[in-house]
DNA sequence: TAACTATATGAGTCTATACGCATATAGAAT
DNA sequence: ATTCTATATGCGTATAGACTCATATAGTTA
């Protein structure tokens, strides 16, 4: 039960592979991610997050409409202020995996590069 | 010790966020999210993922050659064709979380268009 | 209302890349 | 050696989307 079959036979519809690689697409991009590393401290606001990453403010308006479009970000209105946060925080996760995975890999490509 | 801490300070260098943002780059494709599906099933050769996929030759290809080097897939020779394979299994449980979440997300949304 | 602040957005430019077509290359079989 | 098969790749085209600059909009304060 708990070992996956090893034939996953047709499933996954066109439109399923659309919004899944949509979903990826928003993190394929670093000034996305610095903007979720950012608030993975604390939540902020754009200026706050204008500040924290160096993008312009008008880039990251549009990122974070992305990011809010994904489901990865909230946001809330406080006076004039826009605040941002993690809305799902398995994102934080996903992306620590992600990055040993890579870590993982670079430094056996290295050991190869020493030890060859 | 198991919860993460609040603040997650300055890490993640630039060159960092390149790596990663490629990484998800290469999922950012419905092409080659087939490919991937397609080799979950079992091992294949190029005329294989292209009979599976209905993407041209040239395509396979290419995006065959993307995955190999985001470490995801992996490639032998055996005689005249390219056997394929996914080298990277948390792949599959990656994508597999993603779509949990995104139908997640999708039935609530048709939740609250049928409820208001 | 007027002036000011925070955020969003329209328009244009530029780069990355997916695709198709044709062709090159590697290996097998005759 | 020639031919056939499987895969890779050069090149041109088209599209997506990230960025900048300027400006619009929403909300605040005097």
């Amino acid at each position: 039960m708990a070992t996956r079959p090893k034939k996953t036979p047709p499933p996954v519809s066109e439109e399923a592979l659309l919004l899944i690689a949509s979903w990826f697409r928003t993190l394929a991009e670093p000034s996305r991610l610095k903007i979720l590393r950012a608030l993975e401290e604390e939540e902020k606001n754009i200026t706050e997050l204008v500040e924290a990453t160096g993008l312009t403010q008008a880039n990251v308006s549009r990122h974070v409409q992305s990011l809010v479009d994904a489901g990865m970000v909230g946001r809330r209105k406080e006076g004039l202020s826009v605040i941002c946060f993690i809305a799902d925080p398995s994102i934080t996760d996903l992306c620590d995996t992600v990055c040993n995975n890579l870590l993982k890999r670079l430094s056996n490509q290295v050991k190869k590069l020493g030890g060859s």
